[in-house]
DNA sequence: AAGTCTAGTAAACTATCGTTCACTTTGTCA
DNA sequence: TGACAAAGTGAACGATAGTTTACTAGACTT
């Protein structure tokens, strides 16, 4: 597969973490004149690849962003959705990076929700849990990964999303810590 | 929550897809030299937040990143891990973004491999597929995504990770354009 | 064959970049 | 209280940034 000017400038970005200047593009596409980069970055804007703002070149998220293709039906063909749709990962699924962590799950009791032993959660520090959320917490000084259920009497326990596994009732107390706002998994 | 110099930058980051100049971080930290944008800029790097190459600055991974904060056993203590463990999802998910791309999940035919209905799938394009591995396939024309088993003749067929639905034999034929590499899920 | 696009060269320009040096203010700790 | 370090000011520096204009060679029309 040959590369073309914009898989180079993606291979450096990828590298360095920031887009080459003209000059090094020079370089990079062994170009003698600034115009000739002049030219191609703004067909690259109009494109919507690059922006540029206060005069220095920025990505824009289609940049680094794979193509959405639309939705599979099991069983049905592919239903190819509006042709440029594009997606980045840590945008689509980190809304608040300020309180967000990580986690790795071990552990069968949140199978039931498609939560798997390896699987990554991403976990949102948060005042506010309701019943059904996926939660990290505390209880009786334990810290575990379960589901919050409240009772009729607006009492607060855990659950597992596990029929082998009982509810957890807090003998004194229960401490929300986070909610689970997505799960990641890779294969192999 | 009180913004510090770094949180500010995040967000100049996060709005503009690069890093501020010295003079842009003048207005934003409300300086007068650029000398002090200079040190801040200095332990940053010696952070490891921020790196240089030909003079031009460009974040880490660090930068970016969540902390991964360890392993939770469901039923016991956290394992905080060692204390700098920082993870860039679109980094651990996509190995090669050329050939990469999304697709959203209907039905229920992979909930045993905890893939469910509206999940999202990272399915890279590829040329050997194991037996084992879910694929997108088109078998006899029809696309389809499932799990690809291969027989003790060596015969590929795709099989459902859902009891209730019956293995696929081709008839005529059996295409695989890609492999899953990763799932991922958003909660609400 | 003439005319028009496209893609490149070459050179000059200003603004801004990141750096450096010398000095001043502020805070901390003995 | 005095000393020293940390944090900020202010000004000057050369290098490089992205832009602009003018020109050229090849390819594509008609």
């Amino acid at each position: 597969m040959k590369l073309d000017h914009l898989d180079t400038v993606k291979r450096f970005y990828k590298f360095h973490k920031r887009l080459p200047s003209y000059s090094e593009m020079l370089k990079l596409f062994d170009f003698s004149s600034k115009n000739a980069i002049y030219r191609i970055i703004q067909k690259w804007i109009e494109e919507g690849l690059i922006k540029k703002d206060a005069r220095k070149l920025a990505p824009t998220s289609k940049f680094f962003s794979l193509p959405f293709l639309g939705i599979i039906k099991a069983g049905f063909p592919i239903l190819a959705e509006e042709d440029k749709n594009y997606l980045t990962l840590d945008e689509y699924l980190i809304e608040d990076p300020h309180s967000s962590f990580i986690l790795r799950v071990s552990g069968d009791s949140l199978i039931n929700v498609g939560i798997f032993d390896g699987d990554l959660v991403i976990i949102e520090r948060s005042q506010q849990a309701l019943s059904g959320d996926i939660v990290l917490a505390q209880i009786d000084r334990e810290w575990t990964l379960k589901i919050l259920r409240k009772d009729n009497q607006k009492k607060s326990y855990l659950a597992s999303a596990n029929p082998k596994y009982p509810p957890f009732f807090p003998r004194q107390e229960l401490q929300i810590h986070g909610i689970v706002k997505a799960v990641v998994r890779k294969f192999n």
